[in-house]
Formats: structure tokens, sequence, C-alpha cells
DNA sequence: AACTAGATCAACCGCGCATTA
DNA sequence: ATAATGCGCGGTTGATCTAGT
């Protein structure tokens, strides 16, 4: 199967927008009540563009909401926090930066950010001190030892990330759930992070405590090893930006995907 | 004043996922 | 079930700006 292109590149002005361009855009917007099909927009507004070009012009400039100007040192430090546990997700960091575009986002972390990093001798990459890179014998050496000492890495950013947000992603429709990010890092805050950062089996979450992350009590039952055991291989392939940033990659079970479809399904009714 | 190198950022490209026919 | 299509994402490019020589 062969892809055919967005659109007729032949006739189509390509590079930066004019001022009328921009005009005609907001206007058939407005007019209609939003772009609708991007790919006909174009004609339909009489635009010699692209519908791709259209809707990267709106989203990442001529959309009402956007904030314009330099970023604040706070919204500075989110994004570098943000990174630390999504990664290269700008678009996921957009969300959480109000009037700001993952393009936005994308352009200040490489101008800025990841040289700060990188002047204070940390790998823009995982966030931990550039020493460290390379050097496999000083890492825990067992894999769950190792997912331990990341997690614990991680932890503080998560924390950070869990208060900002509060409860207002929490009510993210149901067909979301168990994809969105957020609601796999809170998954993974709540169950297994505390399982790993706990560390010893009698201190952990057994699987029917409460969450701990929307402010409700916890009651503590003591947790067995292969209950962790089984925590820690459905936390493998929980979302990507978890995986990536504790290096589980290796491929599930059909009867590990059934206990992570299942644990999944008990912390949704949890939190 | 002229040139150059580096920084910035808007825009483009290609890919993958989700939805539709 | 599958091909076609639309959309959004991350990576990259290139035009423009700015500071240094």
């Amino acid at each position: 199967m062969v892809r055919a292109p967005c659109c007729e590149k032949a006739g189509l002005k390509r590079g930066p927008w004019t001022q009328e361009e921009d005009d005609i855009l907001v206007d058939y917007i407005n007019k209609n009540g939003g772009p609708g099909n991007w790919r006909s927009l174009p004609k339909l507004a009489g635009l010699l563009r692209c519908g791709k070009s259209c809707r990267l012009r709106w989203t990442n400039y001529l959309r009402p909401d956007i904030k314009r100007g330099p970023f604040t040192p706070e919204e500075e430090q989110l994004i570098i926090q943000l990174h630390a546990i999504l990664g290269n997700r700008w678009a996921a960091m957009a969300g959480r930066l109000p009037g700001r575009t993952d393009n936005e986002i994308k352009n200040l972390w490489n101008t800025h950010l990841r040289k700060r990093l990188i002047s204070m001798g940390l790998d823009p990459q995982n966030h931990e001190p550039s020493c460290l890179k390379g050097s496999a014998k000083r890492l825990p050496t067992s894999s769950s030892a190792r997912h331990m000492a990341q997690w614990e890495s991680a932890r503080p950013e998560a924390e950070a990330q869990l208060l900002m947000d509060s409860s207002a992603s929490l009510l993210l429709p149901s067909p979301n759930r168990t994809t969105h990010p957020d609601y796999i890092l809170r998954v993974w805050h709540s169950e297994v992070g505390e399982s790993f950062s706990n560390r010893k089996p009698a201190v952990c979450f057994s699987p029917a405590s409460q969450a701990s992350v929307s402010g409700t009590t916890s009651k503590m039952v003591p947790k067995t090893e292969p209950e962790l055991d089984k925590e820690l291989s459905c936390a493998r392939r929980s979302d990507d930006c978890i995986t990536s940033y504790h290096g589980l990659t290796h491929p599930l079970s059909p009867s590990e995907m059934e206990d992570y479809n299942r644990f999944l399904i008990s912390m949704g009714r949890k939190i």
C-alpha cells in the first residue's frame, strides 16, 4: 500500500505565512466554529496551502489561547521536571503548560535547557550526572535492583508532577485511562512505585489497599514476593515513557499481559 | 561597515496510530 | 478484515537575527 501525499504539492505555497493568509485562516475557523477537516480546509477557505501546513500554523501560532513571550523560570523548571519523566514527549509536556505548544517547548529544550543540563554536568537524556554515563559497573546488576534504583531517581519528579496536577486529570474519560501517560504514571506511583521505594515486602501495599495519590487513606497489608514480582512484570510495558525511563523493554508473555490488564483494571477502580 | 558563526524558531517531513469506508 | 484516509507527533531544516571580530 502506497500512502497518498497529504496534498497536491504543485501550486501550493510553502514557507513563512503572510498576514493575509493568517487572517484568512483565522477568519475561516472563527466563522465555522473550528477547522473541521484540515485536508479540505485550504480549498474551502481559499488558501493555497496544504492542510497540514494550515493545522500547524493554527496550532503553533494562531490559536487564541497561545501564550506568546519568553518562558518564565517556573515554566523552565517544570519542563525540566517533565522531561525527566516523559523524555522527548513534547506534546505531553505542552498539555501541562497552558498556552505553550509542543514546538515551542521542543525549541526551548533544544536551544536552552539541554545545554543548561550539560553545563551542570547532567546527561540531558536521562538527567543523571554525566560521569555515570557508560559506567555500567556502578549500576545495580539485577534487573529489579536496577529498577528500584531508577525509580528512586525518578520519584521526586514524579511526585512533583502528581502534586502539580492534583485530581484534575483523574477525570480522564475511561477509554483513555489505560493508555494516558499520566494515568500510567499514577498507577506506577501508587502501587508499583510504592512497592519499589519501600523495598521490603513487609511494608508494601497489597493490591487491595487504597492508592495514596488521591489523598485517600491507605490500608497497609503486607505484600508477598510473588505479588511484587507480578507487579514488576506488569509494569514492564505500562507505557513507553515509563519503560524507556526504566529500561524495561522485553515483550510480555500472554499471561503477563493478562496480569497486566487485571492490574490496570484494579487500579482503575481505585483512582 | 562587512563578514562570519552561532542561536533562534517557524515551518516542513515522514512516520505511526486511529478512524472510516 | 483490510485498505484508505486524517491527524498528531517528534525530528529536522533553513531563513532570519544577533553578537563578535
